[in-house]
DNA sequence: TTCGATCATACCCAGAAGGTATTGGTGAGG
DNA sequence: CCTCACCAATACCTTCTGGGTATGATCGAA
């Protein structure tokens, strides 16, 4: 059997008459006959009863022309969602995100998203970044998000923002009463870092803009995410430095301040990472939303 | 596209390697080749990414493999549902009763075709005589019960039980008290008459057996059917003569006797009408667990 | 570098789909 | 009662396409 078996018998069903049906398929009647008769012969079933005024459907027919709609439709759709698939708006994209990444971009970003491919699943996944790595490499995932990315081999890099550093710092504290923070001054009190877990990472990098400004941190304790640091701030553990997406963090006792004096590049970058060689429609369709993103959200980037 | 395209695509897509799909198919490689190729052409999208080392489905390729085994599968439902249904063995059949048949044969018949027939799904509607032969040929129904029918040039009769002829009589009527009841001694007694409407009926049967007895009967009162013609037996309106069949409506107050020195023949069928020219293979499977319904049952038939 | 595995291409053949002409059967109208 | 119109079926031819064989191109492993 086949498809044209199919198209031709709902033909004849729905004219009643072959001659009819064979002017609307474009061909000549006889193949038509032949064609209905094979497809007979092939069920082994009497599909249409000939009267010397047409075709008249069989009890068999009339669900066999029921049957052969569905078919027809699912046919229609399934080339339609393919080609939809194709062009990267239809399917599912599953990103890793780190601890407290849920902040500020990626949630516009993934809105952004959302908007231009409706059909496309996002599918969130808490990574650490040395396991975004194994994901990726293990196709679990297709795009990670995380902060201090440098190229592999395999895995490409796309910068989605540029974050400004701020301190995080109890409303109470000494330094706070001051009109302005310099860098340098923070020598002098513990600090709250994060992460923990594999390096490089942002902890590397404010121990960096430490060095660079002629001190060493006094480290008061190490946390896991941006949300706990905040936290330990608002408890007393000390300062934290982080980037300005954690504001979004709204302690009662926590304020967050601009530093003065600072080394340059007092920055931290958030990026995505992706296997070089996925040829995936979605993956490209969300690399661009990342590109569109950053050209319109210039607010978030120096 | 063609349902080949499917097969062949779903072979690949299962193997990841066109030289053992086309094994498995029974068929050289570059044929195989070339209908994937016409496959992804024909959708413009690109199904599966060539390695050395074989054939790997794109995104769009695996949501195609779903949609193409979903159609494959439908389809040979569609054969097989369409197989059953040409054997009668799938569908539907509305058949048309009339008031008071629900009793006894009929419900015992349907209960028999079911048992044969699970998928072929039963609907009853109630009709009297002249609405059932009207709905027959309005292919509305495709079988009807009644009793007194007569063969048409377009609707075919088959007998379905032929029942005795009881008295439904108060338990405490004076004739009841005797030993044996007489047909002629009804002559001096109200009775009450069933069915009202089209003509010829059980009512006509009732009265010529009256008058081959030599006597009119007094006529009490006509009903719709048996059912209410007990109950106004019970009522204390008559007697009424009933179909043995109707021995199954127990009234507390109601007794059924049989009568002596009856005409000859006393008795009235049951049987059921159809279309002559219905091909149907469900009412030829219908018409046949009456037949065999006839066989099993002889103590319903004379 | 060579060999083996894999998919792609070139070319041929056979079978099947489609076309034209005609037959057979049935019902309406003169 | 006969004829014509209409419809499906059949016969036969043509064309197209699916499948076969032989071969090429590419890549990875030995």
């Amino acid at each position: 059997m086949d498809l044209r078996h199919l198209r031709y018998f709902v033909a004849v069903a729905e004219e009643e008459n072959i001659g009819r049906a064979a002017a609307r398929l474009h061909i000549s009647q006889p193949p038509l006959t032949r064609q209905i008769q094979q497809l007979e012969e092939e069920l082994g079933v009497t599909l249409f009863i000939r009267t010397p005024r047409g075709m008249e459907l069989t009890q068999a027919g009339e669900l066999f022309l029921e049957e052969a709609r569905n078919i027809r439709s699912l046919v229609e759709q399934a080339t339609e969602r393919t080609q939809r698939a194709d062009q990267g708006k239809l399917g599912r994209l599953d990103v890793a995100i780190f601890g407290s990444a849920i902040l500020d971009a990626i949630p516009k970003l993934l809105l952004a998203f959302r908007n231009h491919h409706p059909d496309v699943k996002v599918v969130l996944h808490t990574m650490t970044k040395a396991e975004q790595i194994e994901a990726l490499r293990q196709r679990r995932i297709s795009v990670g998000f995380n902060r201090m990315l440098t190229p592999l081999e395999d895995i490409g890099v796309q910068q989605v923002a540029i974050e400004d550093l701020l301190l995080a710092i109890h409303a109470d504290h000494p330094l706070a009463r001051q009109p302005s923070i310099r860098f340098a001054d923070l020598q002098d009190h513990p600090m709250v870092l994060f992460p923990t877990g594999a390096r490089p990472s942002f902890i590397d990098r404010v121990i960096g803009l430490c060095s660079e400004s002629g001190f060493q941190p006094q480290i008061s304790q190490e946390v896991g995410d941006a949300v706990t640091g905040v936290a330990l701030v608002a408890g007393g553990f000390g300062v934290c430095l982080v980037p300005e997406s954690a504001t979004t963090l709204q302690f009662p006792s926590v304020v967050y301040l601009p530093l003065t004096d600072t080394p340059p590049n007092f920055h931290v970058d958030l990026s995505c990472i992706y296997r070089k060689n996925d040829q995936s429609p979605i993956l490209a369709a969300f690399l661009e939303t990342v590109e569109e993103y950053k050209k319109t959200s210039p607010g978030s980037r120096r």
